[in-house]
DNA sequence: GTACGTATACTCGCCTGCAAGTAATCGCGA
DNA sequence: TCGCGATTACTTGCAGGCGAGTATACGTAC
């Protein structure tokens, strides 16, 4: 049975009441102030949803409710106990468990034979770039908060470690296309070159099939 | 403007289908029998939606229907020129881009906090038996599959990669914590002893914040 | 003082994603 | 030979995600 609501930007919404009570509008601005929205993209139109949805579960209530002005009423959401436990237990699922994820990149990888290898290496040179302008901010983000508590800065420090060995990896790939050592590099370049189709793919398809699923 | 059909399992139905025409059953069974699966979760919902949208943006067409008795009729489908060329630019901005992503670890890590210490390093214990069995059986499939040309083998190689990666960083947070030596340890065991709220955590709440998005 | 941009605080409604259902056929065991 | 579980092949329906819209108030520059 999976959580009663399983949008992450719930885990972000939870976290956030448990400070203290807080509207919707509130929460949201709380979660881009901080760079919590980094950790998840702040969805305006799934925000509303999200939190009338843990209302619903009893994993937060309406405090009450406020108007300034004519402005729109804004509804002050406070954590229950329920909310409380589901915040622990599902950040301890999220840390304990590991889940078999689907990177982007990962995809794009997976059908790298559809690209001829030049072009696959100048899309790895580009993505290079790109790593390590991601890798320079977000060593500037630790370094500005130098007096933060690591204890809140744990998944920066963890992003760092992971994009650094992606960098190395894609690095070796790079170089071993560039150095044309890459395996079957001249089959592939040549099946560009003439027909469509990789002869190998066919044979692949039905051959190298059948590995089953990594339970991972 | 992003992709007419953005689901990344349509990325998997192009570069099934441009291999030869195929009816969805038959794109389902060949993604599960080949380990694509693994890299793409097939929602069976999801599979008529996705090939249905992808007809109707013409990346591929109907190429006939079949019938065997009185069973569903089958559709087969075929991918059109604009379907190969959005397979290609597809994978290009896939290999070549890398927007921020969100790792539900990650998002777990940034709630590390909510957990008392203890209760943490269990969980980071349980996640990195899950990781090594996870990395064993990648590496079976890699030794199963020595005969099937690297190419076809990049995203595990990938994969192997940056996990050993993360199984070095949580380890490392583990050992911090079971030493005694990550910093603030002995307030962080403090604050889920006696109150729930961190002191410290309502400071970050109003200074530490602001760190801005990185834009990745 | 007034116009215009920005911040506040949501609501609406489409569309995608997908679990579950349906229904025929095949295989095989007893 | 006849039942029944697996396989084949899709369809349905609904909920959740989220972009886009709405409407007020505030600041500030001219």
């Amino acid at each position: 049975m999976p959580r009663k609501v399983a949008n992450l930007l719930a885990l972000a919404v939870l976290g956030t009441v448990v400070q203290r009570p807080m509207h919707p509008y509130e929460i949201a601005s709380f979660l881009r102030a901080r760079g919590k929205g980094a950790d998840m993209e702040i969805k305006w139109g799934s925000l509303y949803t999200v939190v009338r949805n843990l209302a619903k579960h009893e994993f937060i209530e309406v405090v009450d409710s406020q108007r300034a002005g004519a402005r729109p009423e804004r509804t002050i959401y406070r954590i229950t106990d329920a909310g409380r436990a589901e915040l622990r237990d599902w950040t301890r699922e999220l840390v304990a468990t590991a889940p078999p994820e689907h990177p982007r990149f990962k995809a794009g990888l997976s059908m790298l034979s559809v690209l001829p290898p030049e072009e696959a290496a100048a899309a790895l040179r580009e993505r290079l770039d790109e790593l390590d302008q991601a890798t320079a901010a977000q060593r500037a983000l630790l370094a500005e908060h130098a007096d933060v508590p690591r204890l809140f800065l744990v998944e920066i420090e963890y992003e760092l470690a992971v994009r650094e060995a992606e960098v190395t990896w894609v690095r070796g790939l790079l170089a071993e296309l560039t150095t044309e050592t890459f395996p079957g590099l001249a089959a592939w370049r040549t099946w560009h070159a003439t027909g469509e189709i990789a002869p190998e793919h066919a044979e692949l398809a039905e051959r190298g099939a059948h590995r089953e699923e990594p339970d991972e």
